[in-house]
DNA sequence: TCAGTAAGACTCAAAGCATC
DNA sequence: GATGCTTTGAGTCTTACTGA
């Protein structure tokens, strides 16, 4: 909501609307009028309207198209304070709009849109929802609806391998800070699995050597604030907190610490839009390869992805991801890539998927050997031998014997 | 027939994307 | 940057199903 238009005033004595409209901020002059009508004060109709994020831009879209109906039949916008059957005027408005050749989604915000209106007047539920409007959008819906079909999601790896490959011009200090900040977001949105609007909008709350933490709203229902996280992990190559350190301690000192400034990185640079977060993250993941199709949020979606294949439980996804409904929305958005392992278990009889199972568990038993292998050779040549932190949980015998897998390794 | 529950539909808001 | 449109997500209500 810009300062601009709050502080137009709009002020007429309640219960008077004298209004010609013109111009494309009519929807916005039209419900600040009706609830003026009402009774309520300019500044109340205010916070009414800055408490919407963005929904508003879109309410006052379709009203702007209702305040053209009003005109077209003749009425002054006081029509709407009494009306009798306000469920015919939707139908009759919503029809007027069908037969405008107005887009489905066009269609759809202007019922939207009057609705809300018609609620914020006073209107009760059941005259607002009827089953006359209902019945009226009943195909517009049906062409709306989400088309249930597969999307293969990409692999989470491939991002995180093409990070990995950066490192060195990192330190060689060949990537700009600009480069750098993009993948630390990159970084930062994989492991903690958030929106990158709400990255946007995030405060540094709390720094110490082993993580950052910060701050930001969640303002998708139910609204709250929430804390994330970037921490030290074992692999250093794709460490959110050494990417994210990279360019935030390179950043100009004095950056006001609030909302929507932190990943600003100079006072001479102009504002960060979200926008340009996420065209920066998308020229980095098309750099590793991924299709030019996938967006910003599918990070999300393939970092999700990533634990349902790890066998993560739902419940930690669900914890982790603050989601509150793990069934209905990780099964549905995410898990997108499971059809194609369903569909080769279906495909393959009981023969088959036992040979299967064996293979691979024969392929990562020789995995692990190979790279134990190597680890030995390593010990054998150098005078200090260390076992990998990941696998220090193999035993070793003294006299290695290639021939026989399972006679080298104790799994405890 | 009824109560409990699962699944689906509807609504609204926020986020993201494409285009100008 | 403004605008129109789509996708994502959650709350709530309705419908379908199941077993007693």
């Amino acid at each position: 909501m810009g300062a601009k238009h709050r502080n137009k005033g709009w002020a007429l004595p309640p219960g008077s609307i004298y209004l010609f409209f013109s111009g494309s901020k009519d929807g916005e002059k039209l419900f600040r009028q009706l609830q003026h009508a009402r009774g309520l004060s300019s500044n109340a109709v205010n916070h009414i309207i800055s408490n919407w994020s963005s929904q508003w831009r879109i309410h006052f879209a379709g009203l702007t198209l209702l305040a053209g109906y009003l005109k077209r039949i003749h009425q002054q916008p006081d029509y709407l304070l009494k009306l009798e059957q306000p469920q015919i005027f939707m139908a009759n408005y919503l029809e007027d709009a069908i037969s405008q050749k107005c887009s489905d989604n066009s269609v759809k915000n202007q019922r939207c849109a009057l609705s809300v209106l018609l609620k914020f007047m006073g209107y009760s539920e059941q005259q607002i929802h009827s089953d006359l409007v209902k019945q009226l959008l009943r195909k517009i819906r049906m062409r709306l609806r989400q088309t249930d079909k597969e999307k293969q999601i990409w692999d989470l790896d491939i991002l995180l391998n093409y990070i990995k490959q950066q490192v060195p011009l990192l330190e060689q200090n060949l990537l700009s800070i600009q480069q750098r900040r993009a993948i630390a977001a990159i970084q930062v949105m994989v492991f903690t699995v958030a929106i990158l609007a709400e990255l946007h909008r995030a405060v540094l709350f709390r720094t110490s050597k082993d993580e950052y933490i910060i701050q930001t709203t969640i303002l998708k229902s139910p609204q709250r604030i929430a804390e994330f996280k970037i921490c030290k992990i074992p692999d250093e190559r794709i460490c959110p907190l050494r990417w994210f350190k990279s360019w935030f301690a390179e950043r100009e000192p004095d950056i006001p610490n609030k909302a929507q400034e932190l990943w600003r990185i100079s006072h001479a640079e102009r504002y960060i839009q979200a926008d340009d977060l996420s065209k920066a993250i998308s020229a980095v993941m098309q750099s590793a390869g991924i299709s030019k199709t996938y967006s910003v949020t599918s990070i999300r979606a393939a970092a999700i992805t990533k634990l349902l294949k790890h066998n993560v439980s739902s419940v930690k996804i669900d914890r982790f991801t603050l989601h509150s409904d793990t069934a209905s929305t990780v099964r549905q958005y995410y898990d997108k890539n499971n059809n194609v392992e369903a569909r080769e278990v279906l495909g393959q009889t009981e023969e088959e998927l036992d040979n299967e199972e064996d293979e691979e568990q024969e392929r990562t038993l020789l995995e692990e050997i190979e790279h134990e292998r190597s680890n030995v050779e390593q010990r054998m040549l150098s005078p200090v031998g260390v076992l990998s932190p990941g696998l220090s949980h193999l035993e070793f015998s003294k006299t290695p014997q290639w021939h026989s897998h399972h006679s080298i390794i104790v799994l405890h």
